[in-house]
DNA sequence: AACCGCTTCAACCGCCCAGTA
DNA sequence: CTACTGGGCGGTTGAAGCGGT
């Protein structure tokens, strides 16, 4: 048996609120506060609607200062770069932006940000042979590559653990690669990944990003990889084979599972060098720890400092987005 | 004008956690 | 210690708007 409802579903109203509405729910708060307690505040309020829609409605659009609108290059930066450090804590990002909410950011980046940064490509622009249909598991990861020397962003082609819908850039081999961060989630079940696809370096042929990694433990748990490359990268797919770039870096690869099936593999030539961190048990890193190990103070501090450098991890894990390029 | 497909974003859903009885 | 409750959060949905044909 689930837990009881926060509210009487069958009497209250739901879907867009009116302007009568917002004017009655703002009319309550300035005047009495939210008194702390969500759920009773409607029938106090006299409104016909859940209490966690009446919280919602006023932290996202009815709350003073609440920014709307475009968003600043300078907000774009700190999105992303919270975003590289802790993943979607919306609420946590939200809090270095005044007056953005975290649906509002949440919004951005997953309708206009992403598609930035990707470069989608629009369906109408695609090519059928193009679009490969992957696995009918969840995908969870996509890869992308940040090049601090000339402020772009490329990702390499899609692998099997890495099917974000987007136009996958196979340039970076004309950038200077001086600062570049890989991360993706490897799946050791091979059922989940679909066919097989690797990256693979020439020369000694090391393997990594869904491949068999380079593991510096026995038993195979690939807890910290360190390669030194100066190689062209390689990107390998049954019997297609593209080479993606040349990439010039001495890595540094951790690893941060957070359960059996899913392990994410770090890699980072950056300057403020770290660390791989191990989630909780519930997924999620601690209220004041970030997978960079940085508190939130620090990532404050992070904020100012990375505009040099930064360690760009992204990944999604969204089931309907299961085609991929190759 | 009508239709269609895509994008946007407000709002909902359901899970997790902390506080409390 | 356990069960319950409310708050908070991230993921998802779907209506509205928009542009192209």
């Amino acid at each position: 048996m689930g837990r009881a409802p926060c509210c009487d579903k069958a009497n209250v109203k739901k879907g867009p609120w009116s302007p009568e509405e917002d004017a009655q729910l703002k009319d309550y708060i300035q005047k009495n506060g939210t008194g702390g307690n969500w759920i009773a505040l409607p029938q106090k309020a006299g409104l016909r609607r859940c209490g966690k829609s009446c919280r919602l409605r006023w932290l996202n659009y009815l709350r003073p200062n609440i920014k709307h609108g475009e968003f600043s290059d300078d907000e774009d930066r700190i999105i992303c770069t919270l975003f590289s450090s802790i993943g979607s804590r919306w609420s946590i990002i939200a809090a270095q932006l005044p007056g953005r909410t975290d649906n509002d950011i949440k919004n951005y980046w997953n309708t206009k940000l992403k598609k930035k940064l990707f470069g989608r490509v629009p369906h109408s622009q695609r090519k059928p042979h193009q679009i490969h249909h992957a696995s009918p598991s969840p995908s969870p990861a996509s890869t992308l590559l940040y090049n601090c020397s000339n402020n772009a962003y490329h990702t390499p082609p899609a692998t099997s653990f890495s099917c974000f819908e987007a136009s996958y850039s196979s340039s970076f081999s004309n950038t200077s690669a001086s600062c570049i961060s890989a991360a993706s989630i490897l799946q050791p079940q091979e059922s989940l990944l679909g066919p097989i696809q690797h990256y693979q370096l020439h020369d000694n042929g090391v393997q990594m990003l869904g491949g068999e990694a380079s593991c510096s433990s026995s038993d195979g748990s690939c807890s910290n990889i360190q390669i030194s490359h100066n190689k062209e990268l390689e990107y390998s797919n049954g019997d297609h084979h593209q080479q993606i770039g040349m990439q010039s870096y001495n890595s540094f690869y951790s690893e941060v599972a957070d359960d059996e099936s899913q392990k994410l593999i770090m890699a980072s030539n950056c300057d403020h060098g770290w660390s791989g961190h191990q989630k909780s048990s519930n997924g999620l890193w601690g209220e004041t720890e970030t997978p960079l190990g940085y508190g939130i103070e620090e990532i404050k501090q992070l904020i100012t400092t990375t505009s040099s450098c930064n360690s760009f991890l992204f990944y999604e894990n969204k089931a309907d987005e299961k085609v991929m390029y190759y």
